[in-house]
DNA sequence: AATTCCGGAGAACAGTTGTTAACTGGATGA
DNA sequence: TCATCCAGTTAACAACTGTTCTCCGGAATT
């Protein structure tokens, strides 16, 4: 049952969505704690005090960034990760090499705010994460090699992953941002990204020896 | 030769180092693209033009604090990692959690301007990380289990460890913030932090296999 | 002893910031 | 049809920002 927004509510979706576009657009230059309220919306071309209408404050508005970069990417990662075999590594790099790729200002977003200046924004993150590790680790628990493992060493094994996959983000987003960005440059860090996580499965392998 | 320095370049430096300390302590809650330079000279309690006789600008600051945090923890790092055997896990998430104890504002000024709005901040500490997986892969080179390993892969699993030694940091400052830093939190931090260490050296083990 | 140097102070600049209050006009619901 | 709602506007506020230029007084140099 999909309940048509009246055109009065659609419109503020609309002009909501303008404002988390052009902050995010702003906020590849700064961190969220510069980012002024009268900037954004000189941006997307309202009057300053239209944002109060959406908003109480920058830091609320990160908080809506936060889920708009993170919320949709769940599903994803975890049909990623039940991926059995070698394959698994390979799709994970891919994924990730994808998404920033597709959405770069998202990713940086994540990458500077998770240790910024704004609490509110910072536990957004974590907690997002922490959602991350747990649905990681529900996967792994599936595998054979889990076998024998307590839950505390399968969310360990997962937040390693996790904390990983950042990384390798991030380190596509430099990637992207090189005066030349060259293909080669990112087959690189792929493979990097790939060996590290290879090995991690190594020593997932002979925990329990 | 310790050259005495004349009353006058001592005095500049005393007060380059309130500078940094003073700015030091304001990050502690916002980022750096956010620090004003009127905010800083007001801390130390100087007219803000005194400002420019030290730094260009607020990032030339932080290019500073860079050095100041992360400088002198070189050689730690290197005889921690030279420790052979078990011991040398034990070791390396002990100084981590006494360096991050001694200087928490330190830690959280390089956690945070890490991926931070400034880019030659950004690039003072990927430099200096750069020179810590270098020194690792230097001293891991050493190791029996380093034998028919490639430079690439080295470099490799140092960056690996050293990423893991940040984000360990980063844990164990989250631990001080809470309202009721208690110490069995703390040694939670580390007992997951060592295995977490203990599982990328078991792959490192098995990686010729 | 006389001169140069230089870290810091003072005042002023135009431009920016967040927040308030009262208002407008089109969508909404009775 | 008419009263209500509410996203966005306009105007104004005190407070703040980075930067320039001019000046001072003690240290450094000759």
């Amino acid at each position: 049952m999909s309940h048509t927004l009246g055109i009065r509510q659609a419109q503020k979706q609309k002009t909501r969505q303008a404002f988390l576009d052009a902050a995010l657009a702003l906020l590849e230059e700064q961190s969220l704690s510069s980012l002024g309220l009268r900037e954004v919306t000189r941006a997307v071309g309202v009057a300053p005090t239209a944002f109060y209408r959406h908003f109480r404050s920058t830091a609320d508005l990160g908080v809506a960034l936060v889920d708009e970069a993170l919320g949709s990417l769940h599903p994803m990662v975890r049909t990623t990760v039940a991926t059995a075999g070698a394959e698994r590594i390979t799709r994970a790099v891919r994924l990730i090499s994808d998404h920033v790729a597709a959405h770069p200002a998202h990713v940086r977003f994540i990458a500077r705010e998770r240790h910024g200046g704004v609490q509110p924004v910072r536990e957004a993150i974590r907690d997002q994460l922490a959602r991350f590790a747990e649905e990681v680790g529900a996967e792994l628990a599936k595998d054979p090699e889990a076998e024998g493992w307590s839950e505390d060493d399968l969310l360990m094994l997962a937040h390693l992953y996790v904390d990983q996959m950042l990384i390798t983000a991030s380190l596509f987003l430099e990637t992207l941002e090189s005066p030349e960005p060259s293909e080669a440059e990112r087959e690189r860090v792929a493979r990097i990204a790939a060996r590290q996580m290879r090995l991690i499965s190594l020593g997932r392998q002979h925990w329990l020896d």
